[in-house]
Formats: structure tokens, sequence, C-alpha cells
DNA sequence: CTGTTAGCGCATTCAC
DNA sequence: GTGAATGCGCTAACAG
């Protein structure tokens, strides 16, 4: 069995206050005790029951992360977990599918008072009203990261417009006066069913999916450059890309850029324009929107212009916004984060 | 405050140990208690306490995950949480980097007795004589997946020995006598410093980039099959590909493939011959020797002839095999998992 | 400055 | 079939 502050404290002649107080660094010990019992414990291999000062505090150090997908988390995930770990909090993880239910088993984090706060990953509206409704206490205590929730607290969301305008401001500095936006809806109801035969998300589409389309077609139009906005339905069908070479045949004397929704849609249209020998940046310019990369050298593919979103960092934030309303009872105000630009050689002209 | 079982107890007039049974589903209460308890519960809006579950029961019903890096995590983090989830247990997660310390935090999981098992992904043997050494009661209720470490039980591994096998096989089938098998083993002292100023992943070469060369090359070998070995050192220099464009050059009469330790390394071949001018699977053919990816489909580059691992499938192993460990204090075998074929067309004569 | 003691919420044993 | 009583390991109020 595990040994107990009792335990130290009949093995160190003292009363297990005396114990409890050294191990957690507290006054009104005196030294000499202190440091018998810090050597006692040590000796006996003593390790601290988690559960029972959880219910002693009123309180469990840990933090839920809920999570629509693990597949876009892993850069939030190191970011919040590391913030985590240093204030001395757990980080309990649970996945959940779609909407989420009360009598569903991720509600668990929420329903069985295990966790102090909660962080919330790309979730959809479906979650705010379950929580405001049923779980008035948390909901001071909850993050929103990247969920299309945003209301005046407890919000991160990256800054899609503002993002978009950069890039929209950046390709006409550099002389372009035509853009081809291209992203992947995938339509969700005929998704391919995964290898473990799950269903694959069908929390709706993430709300950036709208937003960058619109924000790019909003700045183009602005300035007077024209967009040619266009679906490449990667996921279901397999004809997008002859759609992208028409569009990009109709380049005359435009200086024409394709501007992906994401690496991954960058990634596809490098691919697939390779295989129809067209190469960039001789054939077309390119650039992505967003690059969802954990480092920055872990994207081998240095030549692409991008604008990068610090996951790290907004992860980082996340959790430290969480610990403010957890410790403090504050309720942090939302924000929205920029992008940085990765200038690389997809696109022409690279002055800066 | 929140409501116990005590409470209930009051509202319905009946003791506290028949609050206890009904909730838990146990006889030796009528049944119109159970009802009225039941009802009065869900009136009140009563949520158990894990914390004094937990210290009553002597098992926090949580289940730890400890890694290296969360990057290659996302399949294996499904899997393990959907199966963990089933059986009704926690997924506390926790990142260390490099060579686990006593004294750090994420090493709180397995000091604190917040966890009934431990699963470890990707990690060196630094750990494994650290668990050894100091928590023997946690050695036999721990897994090992994709870790260096193989024992005969509680490890979980890629056999990366049959899919090396596998490759040279089908390869030589479809008549290729030469290959140039190009891997990035980066020279981790000299890594780029990623976004947040944190030390990049330094616990040493996972054991997968030595073996997949050897394996190659043995079962090349044996076949008489010509193999060059290179290092693409992608992350640190830039000068790989003009290396694998010497080598593919070198290409006379022989039918050659270039077999890449994994998908990234294949997707920078395919970008960097490209901007070269060079086209798969015009100019040359191509696979890869690991997938890393989530779902099947999303791989966009469909037409990458790979050897697909089911990580979804390999962390459900693992957890069951940690719940099989904690539940029924089962040692179970340890187990090797084979690569699936995916056939694409980057590698010419695909015949099946 | 130190020891005694009372619960936290739950599962379970024991007497009835 | 049921209620009273016990203790898991810990923190903190209280008394000495």
């Amino acid at each position: 069995m595990s040994v107990s502050q009792n335990d130290i404290a009949k093995a160190a002649g003292v009363s297990q206050r005396a114990v409890s107080f050294a191990l957690n660094g507290k006054p009104n010990v005196s030294q000499e005790k202190r440091d018998e019992i810090l050597r006692v414990a040590r000796k006996l291999g003593y390790r601290v029951n988690t559960s029972a000062r959880a219910m002693r505090k009123q309180s469990t150090e840990a933090i839920g992360l809920l999570v629509q997908h693990f597949n876009v988390g892993d850069s939030f995930f190191m970011g919040i977990n590391k913030t985590l770990q240093d204030a001395g909090y757990y980080t309990l993880i649970e996945q959940f599918t779609g909407v989420l239910q009360l009598d569903e088993k991720p509600a668990r984090l929420v329903l069985e008072n295990v966790v102090d706060g909660l962080i919330i990953i790309n979730s959809d509206a479906s979650l705010v009203e379950l929580l405001h409704n049923k779980f008035a206490n948390l909901i001071n205590r909850t993050v929103w990261l990247e969920s299309s929730h945003f209301a005046d607290f407890g919000c991160i969301q990256r800054d899609e417009d503002g993002v978009c305008q950069q890039a929209v401001k950046r390709l006409a500095e550099r002389g372009f006066r035509r853009l081809i936006y291209i992203e992947d809806i995938a339509d969700l109801d005929v998704l391919p069913v995964p290898f473990d035969g799950s269903k694959p998300y069908t929390g709706g589409l993430h709300y950036s999916s709208h937003q960058r389309r619109e924000s790019v077609q909003k700045y183009a139009q602005q300035i007077g450059i024209e967009v040619d906005a266009m679906d490449a339905h990667t996921r279901t069908t397999r004809d997008g890309i002859e759609q992208l070479q028409t569009l990009l045949n109709q380049q005359t004397q435009t200086k024409t850029a394709v501007v992906a929704y994401d690496y991954r849609m960058a990634d596809w249209c490098f691919h697939q324009l390779a295989i129809k020998g067209l190469v960039c940046p001789k054939d077309y310019a390119l650039m992505a929107l967003d690059e969802l990369r954990f480092y920055k050298q872990e994207l081998h593919w240095q030549e692409l212009t991008r604008l990068s979103f610090n996951r790290v960092k907004a992860g980082q934030m996340a959790a430290q916004m969480v610990l403010d309303m957890v410790c403090h009872d504050a309720q942090p105000k939302s924000v929205r984060i920029g992008g940085d630009w990765v200038q690389g050689k997809t696109l022409e002209q690279a002055t800066d």
C-alpha cells in the first residue's frame, strides 16, 4: 500500500499536521522538524494522494480539454499543457463528436466535478447553449479556443478577417490584380468512413471556412482586385483540379495568385498541378492563409508563402486565461490573434 | 455548493447508503425507493464527486498519457481516448521533453497517485529505467506505445522490420531492381528553436530511424536488389535534393524507386524534385514507408504509394491493454503491428 | 509554536 | 431490506 502522511508522522514521531504543513511548505513548523519530516518522507517514498487533497480542497487542480478532433490540436495542446504544467494543474482531455449530449461519456468531464475549468477547442454553437443552460457555474471558467462562439470574455480566435486583409494587401503590393481563392468545404454527409468505422467529424463546418472566403473577397473588392472563388471538394470528388487549371489558363495579362485556404489546400494545389505539368512559381503564384504546423521548421515546404498562426502561443494564452478565471475569478477579455507573414518562393516578386 | 448524496438522502427521506446503492445500481434497495432517489437526484442536479469516489475506491479511474511530443500523437489519441471513454476512464495527458526527471512537472502523473495506469508514447530507454527503479508498482500497469522499449508484455510497436520486408517484396514484384532509400535524421543539437522559444525535442532519435534503413537494406540484399541510402537533413541544411537528383540521374537501365522514410519525406522529395523539373511517376517512382495520417482520406495525396500504419487501431489496442492490466491484473503479450499497402500512382506498374 | 480534531463525499460493513 | 457508523488521506480550524 502507499504511504500516507500518517505513516510519516508516526515514523518521524510528530503529528500529522506537522507533516502536512512541512510538505506544503507552510509556516508554523520548526526548521528541524521540517527537515526531519522531509527526510522521512523521501525515505518512505511518500506521494501525495491527489484525490484526497482534491476532496479536501474542493478543487481538483485539473483543467479539462474538450476537443472535437485531435488532428488540429497538437500545437494547441503543447501550449496549453506546458502552461498548465507550470501552474501545477493537470490536463484532462476528452474528445466528443459533433453535438455533445449530456448523457455521453465526454460530458463526464463537466458532469462529475473533475475539473476546475474548461478549455473547449473548435466547438460549434450547440455546446455554448448546453453549458449556459446546464452548467452556469462552469461558463465563467471556460475558455473557447478557435470556437465559433465569440463573447465578451473567455474567447480566443484567430483574427480571420485581419489575416485575410493582410494577405490581400501584401498581394496587391506585389502587383497581383487577380486572385483565385480555393478552399475545400467537404460535404460532411458523404465523407468516407475512417479506419476504425467510427463516424467522421460532423460538428458542422469550421466558421473560418465561410469567413476567409468572404473576407478575401471583401478586401479585394475594396482595392479593385478580381477574385475567382472555388471549392475543391478534394475529399469527395476528384475534379477540382481541372477547374483550377481552367481558371489559371484564363490568366491573360493580369498577374494572378492562387490563395489557398490553408497549407493543406496549397499542398494539394501544388501536387495536383505538378502532375498536370504546371510548376510553381514558374507557371503560377501560390500562398496559404494558414499554416497548421507545430514547429516552424516542420513545414518542409519552406518555399510556401503563408500566413502562419502561432497556435502554440494561442494555447498558452488559453491556458493562462482559464487559470486567471479559476484562480482569481477574473473575466479576461476575449482576443483575436493575427497571423505572421512568411515570405517564400511560391510568390513572385518577393521583395521583402 | 454542489449537491451530495447526503442532500439527496435528506430530501428523499432515506439513508445515504440507500442513495449510494441506488445511484450505483446495486441490489438491496427497494424499487420504489430507488425510483424516488433517482428522481430526487435528477431534480437536485446531483453529480458525483470523482475525488471522493476515487479516494474511497483507492482508484482514480484515470489513465495517464505521457508523450514526448504531440505532433505524431493525434491518431493514437483518438483511439486511446475513445476506448478509455467507453470503459469509463478519464484520460490525463502530460508532455515531457527528452529525458524525464523525477523533479519535473510531468512526473507528477506517476508521482501523485493520480492515475491507475499509464500509456507512454514515443519514449526512449531512460524512462524505462526510471519506472523500473522508482515505480515498480506502476511498471506492470504501463503500456509502451511506439517506444524503443520492447519487453515481453505491455509493448506495442509498429512492425518496422515486417513493413520494410513487405515494401521490398512488392517493389521486387513490380520489377524494381534498385532502390534509393531516403530519410531525414536531423542533427538534434542544431535544430532551430520553435516559435515559443522552448527547447525542441531532444529525447534522441526514434528507433525506427535506424530500423527502417537497416531492414530495407537487409531484405533488398537478400533478393539481390541494389540500395543507395541517403539522409536529407532537410531541417538543418538544404542540399539533400541535389544528392537525390544525382542518384536518380545514375539511373541507367535498372528500374529505380525512391523509398521514403515516411509521408513527409516523400512529400519533400516530390516538392523539391518538382521544382527541379522532375515529375513523378514520369521521371521516377516513389513510395513511403509510413503514412502518419489521421483519417485515410485526409492524405490529399492519394497518388502516393505507401505502407499505412493504423495508429487509431494501435491506440485502441494500447488502451485496451492498459485496461486489462488495471482491471484484471493481466500481463498482455506485447505485439508488433503490420502496415497496410496502399497502391497509388507514384509507383509504376501498379498491377493490384 | 504544536498537537488534537473535525470533516470533505463516498462505499461498505455491521447491526438491526 | 434498511439505517447507523466507519474510514479512505488530507487540510485547516481550533485549542493548548
